[in-house]
DNA sequence: TTGGACCTTGTAGCAGCTCCAGGGTCAAGC
DNA sequence: GCTTGACCCTGGAGCTGCTACAAGGTCCAA
């Protein structure tokens, strides 16, 4: 199977393919007698696994590990909870400070009643230095 | 005012500051006889306001927008307030996408009992083919 | 005069792709 | 046999929003 076929199988897109070839992700496969990339099942479903995980919002370093865990099936799973329990931390946390930003949008998209942009309460909120203390960013 | 004071005074830092004259987003400072950043109140005010903006999430090139639009006073706020609920919007998808993403984590990690990685449950969701049309990629 | 804190510039790095240029390969149709 | 178009190859640049160097200049105090 060629990359081409592989990507639309996977639903990743070549050039996401050889991307993960590049950084040691997938490993490189056969080449035809072309030098075109030559997959077989193998490499279908690994590259199956990492979309699972990246679609589960792994990081790629995390694909890694779990990729590395998968591929010992004799180690205790609990290095796989640890994993994927820190990730759903994060995710948790990157959820409260985005909802306390859409609180505060909703706030400023509400107050604005129209008008000049000289009276305009979300450029006011802007220029107002009393949310100088508050930092909303996430992580 | 060195740059070193308008880091300590706004929070930003010195790295970030010249980052933002550097794509245009402050204008280039007054310079002293030893060519060190010379800042003003004026430059304080605008990246107060670009610091606001930023902790709010919006990105850099709708702060552009907001910081245009902030010196057209007499102009129609409706182009505030459309960046605004965009980000809004923006900031909602993420939330619900994240949320899903939370749901499906939780589900995996309490589902995980333990016991070898050949048995886990998490592993085995990765790999797992029937998850090949759900995509929980945010954006 | 020496040290340390500050400033200057330019460049490279992070994540995770995505896209492009400039070329090679291959099958179908005329 | 030749062209067309779809596909493949490599290497490198670009995206966001910083952050972190390196290598040097400036300034003030002990």
């Amino acid at each position: 199977m060629k990359i081409g076929e592989l990507a639309r199988r996977s639903g990743v897109k070549s050039e996401t393919i050889r991307y993960y070839e590049k950084i040691g992700l997938l490993p490189r496969p056969a080449r035809t007698s072309s030098n075109y990339r030559d997959y077989g099942r193998e490499d279908a479903e690994r590259l199956a696994f990492i979309r699972h995980a990246r679609g589960l919002g792994f990081e790629l370093a995390a694909v890694r590990s779990l990729i590395d865990l998968a591929e010992r099936p004799d180690q205790d799973c609990a290095a796989v909870d640890r994993i994927a329990s820190l990730h759903l931390a994060d995710v948790e946390t990157k959820i409260a400070s985005l909802e306390a930003l859409r609180d505060e949008l909703r706030r400023l998209v509400k107050a604005c009643a129209g008008g000049r942009v000289a009276s305009c309460l979300i450029i006011g909120a802007l220029g107002d230095h009393r949310h100088c203390g508050t930092d909303h960013r996430p992580g």
